[in-house]
DNA sequence: CAGCATGACTGAAGCGCTTCAGTAGATCCA
DNA sequence: TGGATCTACTGAAGCGCTTCAGTCATGCTG
């Protein structure tokens, strides 16, 4: 206010207005036990009337080489990301253990091409980065190894180099399915999520259930599949529906088609637990009963599952495990240990209220 | 591991190969007027083959002092955040505004505090912030003014010096009180979410009236029983239970206890939808028609509210629409704009299933 | 009292990039 | 032909901080 321009403190200012070395004062704030107490409160103090706020993150990285920073890469729009609690869940604990480790963690929604624009990978600040089920052979994916950051994925197929955290898909939904067979019904129908990142949302044709680029899609379906041609059910004899996303009105709308078919489903196996919702809801809207006329099965095991009407069979999943798992791998990586072997967290699956017998 | 990694190329290792100056490979990437299109597209292609990944983004930042990135401070950790969709929906708002503009999101969650750790900001690597939802007086704020960064309040009290959006929150529960007294009814409860940042849950007492940090709990709240009042109910009458957030299990579990009150209320003032679903859920449970025995009113009309059974009567506030506004209020203050005076948003009721007349 | 740790602080070399005032040569116009 | 104007590029000064090899008193040991 009374020298030329208002800029900002800097290390310096402080530094020659208590009469020590820069470096002093940057000890003051990172290595209080290089110096004496007295001199550490008195260079603080005069910081505080100064105004200055203490190191500048942005110059501090450049100096260590550190952003305290994890970068998360979503494959979609925040919106339709936090919509999806599952994903929640898994974020949380990734937060919480990052930030409990005074890392921040940057978000980089994705867009329509299945992840985010790769300029936006390659200006992110973070020293390491997490990839949230993008599809294969995302650009954002080579965005961040042409930077030579180091990478864990989530739900995602192998990356050499990468440490990856996931879930046997195939093995739960091998479950989910075996259930209802044991249950003796033969009618299924299959409610899934994105399978190819192209927005389409409706009936799944044979090609496109060739070459699915969304390793989790592509593994609950194909374990849907397995497990209902071993109990003697033929796959093209199973209507599949793909939704566009997760939400509950989307499961809605495709459990609706479902259920109107001839012959009607009486089981449907759904890709996660809001689909599930969704179809249960159809089901209401329709006046057919749960599981009286239609058995259904969730996918993730998201706490409202236990409280659904009717509470809700599905295939546990740890989530919050999931996230905290991935940001513990990250902060290991920025340590600079080498990437371990893929960590698979186990399935298991949830009976209560929403299948019964075939009829 | 830590021995000779080998050191990634900077802007000098391709400006030697090509033989240029550093000045003029930083310009290939950022100005591109400034030379030959032959020479930039060598320099590109040099950079290609040395493993170059475009200029360190720290680097950058220092030098310009910018750091494309806007930071954004929640009340709470994610997934309690994320569960929101009111709070998905202004994020998203948010997220591709900025993202548009080639700016990343920095979340800082926060903590049992009520906002992020002082830390956690003074860390940051942002240039502008937006709060939130905070309650007032949070320590994350004063950091945020330490360091001299741009400010943009959502849904918060005045503070000086920052740009703000904002909703009629207390306009628009005056409109949900008022209708439902139009209707006839005269015994009423209010559900709302956190009044204080402490975790608690039940029925709210005198004293915990007083002094409400979070404006939007108090406004809507206020707003409420200010209706009532004059419409010839006193507020001491009228029961109110704070739920610890905005969960549907939250309302249910208020619902639940409020509908089980002798008198029973023949109305219920929700603070968010995900409360009002609560409720609905709480009346199913309890055997009790909507609105035949109960009349349920929301706040927020998220998408849901127009597919729920029976569809939700609610205040709607434009959710998206407040995301989109504090992006580009950020982006206005990155740009060096003043913060304009604060930008409110309107309000109105949409009338759907769930009210009815009093018996 | 020589010899030697120890504690407290400093100087200066970076970290990798942007930017701006120049400069050298080519082009243009009269 | 002689300036004026362009175009294409360069040199060097930062941006604000960390860090490491010193320096210099001081106290301790035998």
């Amino acid at each position: 206010m009374d020298s030329d321009r208002p800029r900002r403190p800097t290390l310096d200012t402080v530094a020659s207005a208590v009469g020590v070395s820069r470096a002093t004062v940057s000890n003051a704030y990172n290595r209080p036990d290089q110096l004496s107490a007295s001199l550490r409160t008195r260079i603080l103090e005069t910081a505080r009337s100064l105004g200055y706020a203490g190191p500048d993150p942005v110059a501090r990285s450049l100096a260590t080489r550190r952003n305290a920073a994890v970068g998360l890469m979503l494959p979609q729009g925040l919106s339709v990301a936090f919509t999806d609690p599952s994903l929640s869940i898994v974020l949380d604990g990734l937060a919480s253990t990052v930030d409990g480790h005074d890392h921040c963690l940057v978000l980089m929604p994705g867009n329509d091409t299945g992840g985010p624009r790769p300029e936006t990978v390659s200006r992110a600040q973070a020293d390491v980065v997490v990839a949230y089920s993008l599809p294969d052979s995302a650009p954002a994916l080579s965005a961040v190894s042409a930077r030579g950051l180091p990478l864990v994925v989530i739900d995602q197929p192998v990356i050499s180099g990468t440490a990856r955290v996931e879930v046997d898909d195939s093995g739960g939904a091998r479950l989910a399915a075996s259930h209802l067979l044991a249950l003796g019904h033969s009618r299924f129908g299959i409610l899934t999520f994105a399978l190819h990142p192209d927005g389409y949302r409706g009936p799944v044709s044979c090609s496109r259930r060739a070459s699915i680029p969304f390793r989790v899609s592509r593994d609950r379906l194909t374990g849907y599949l397995d497990a209902l041609e071993n109990g003697g059910v033929a796959a093209e004899n199973v209507p599949v529906w793909e939704a566009s996303g997760s939400g509950r009105e989307l499961g809605r709308e495709g459990a609706r088609w479902m259920l109107t078919r001839t012959p009607r489903p009486s089981a449907l196996l759904c890709a996660s637990d809001q689909l599930a919702f969704g179809a249960l809801q159809a089901a209401r809207d329709l006046g057919l009963s749960v599981p009286g006329d239609v058995s259904v099965v969730g996918f993730d095991d998201v706490p409202e599952a236990s409280v659904s009407d009717p509470p809700l069979t599905t295939v546990r999943q740890p989530l919050a495990e999931k996230g905290r798992l991935a940001g513990q791998l990250a902060l290991k990586l920025l340590a600079g240990a080498r990437p371990p072997r893929a960590t698979r967290l186990d399935v298991s699956l949830i009976s209560r209220a929403s299948c019964a017998p075939s009829k």
